[in-house]
DNA sequence: TTGTTTACTTACCAGTAAGTAAGTATATTT
DNA sequence: AAATATACTTACTTACTGGTAAGTAAACAA
């Protein structure tokens, strides 16, 4: 037999993640995916045992583009704090214009408590990993003047990561045009002296 | 037989949207609602002919608490605009304080291409309900100088909704805490004079 | 050239999903 | 007292669900 593509692997990966985040973990089956490949169902438990193995290369597939993101916009440590965040905002841009897609914590946080023990430590971790990032972000531009905000830095990050994840699930019903206003209006809360009304 | 409760029907739509605020809707089934209030699966159907008619009527009812909650805080039409955020806000609060329940729109907004088209029109009428209420109160304060915000009030009402339906979610991984500071930062962030760093 | 590994397919399974038709005990109306 | 409506149960169906065991063609390694 000819080997067709033979990334029948990153296929299954990349429509998983697609559906995850159009559908939620719980909305599709094996069978959605393999129908739409073309292969057996069986073919998806070859590359992903189980459904819970499937979703955690989703998560790390998740989280080594986070770590690619951190990389591209830290080069050797000296970021350049406005292209970091909007580095950070094209992942929700990308996501809102390819078919609505939601954020993976959106998706997941509102599957949390239905999906496994592994799943749910690593999710953590990469949640963690991405507050952090921002906080340092955020705290970086506040240091050189380019940002400027009230409370902790922190805070600041989970605000912005709430906003952005909320608000594609809510642009779903509202519509994209309430999510870019969300957008904007993030950044202007970040210039200095925007409080000028 | 006797009439154990008579209010089975209740029971049942208060337990969908427990789990569905939970679990969400393609996580939980008839069974799961049954089997929890001791009776047969199709005691379910006969109050919910299906599925899609028991979250109509999930949405129904949170629709009425909210209506119930406007008619609270605006007697006469004249609002105590701290108060009637802080009611809004209380949504959410007992939410996360009653098993991590996230919100009506954080569930319904990650599920909404997996339900019927009744279902997403009346979800896409009830957000808008809220988001012109809450961008009215935000508009209220503005004027009697009891919020300050820059940008218009309908995109500071995206932004704190967006925000609160995705720091439940975010909170599930990490932390009640990290909500409370969001929830405390959001009142903050309205308060006159807040921009002094 | 043979043996082994890779990437599947075929054929199946047990469990669970939503949903339905028909029957039954109780309560209410006439 | 009879008829009807209410609130179910019993018993079932159809359509998946994730998952597995065994087989197979092609690619690769010895």
């Amino acid at each position: 037999m000819i080997k067709k593509t033979a990334n029948t692997r990153e296929k299954i990966l990349w429509l998983g993640e697609k559906l995850l985040k159009e559908k939620g973990i719980n909305a599709f089956s094996y069978h959605d995916i393999s129908s739409s490949l073309g292969v057996k169902n069986a073919a998806i438990h070859y590359h992903f045992g189980s459904k819970e193995d499937l979703l955690l290369a989703i998560i790390e597939e998740n989280r080594k583009k986070f770590e690619h993101l951190m990389q591209k916009v830290a080069i050797n440590g000296k970021a350049e704090v406005w292209n970091g965040l909007q580095e950070f905002i094209n992942i929700y841009i990308s996501g809102i214009e390819n078919n609505h897609q939601i954020c993976l914590f959106g998706s997941l946080g509102s599957d949390f408590f239905t999906i496994g023990a592994q799943g749910q430590k690593n999710l953590k971790l990469l949640s963690e990993k991405i507050l952090s990032w921002l906080g340092w972000i955020l705290t970086e531009g506040q240091k050189r003047g380019e940002f400027e905000f009230s409370g902790n830095a922190r805070t600041k990050a989970i605000m912005i990561c709430s906003a952005l994840a909320g608000g594609l699930q809510l642009a779903r019903m509202s519509g994209k045009k309430d999510f870019y206003d969300l957008v904007d209006q993030i950044k202007l809360d970040l210039k200095p002296n925007s409080r000028k009304n």
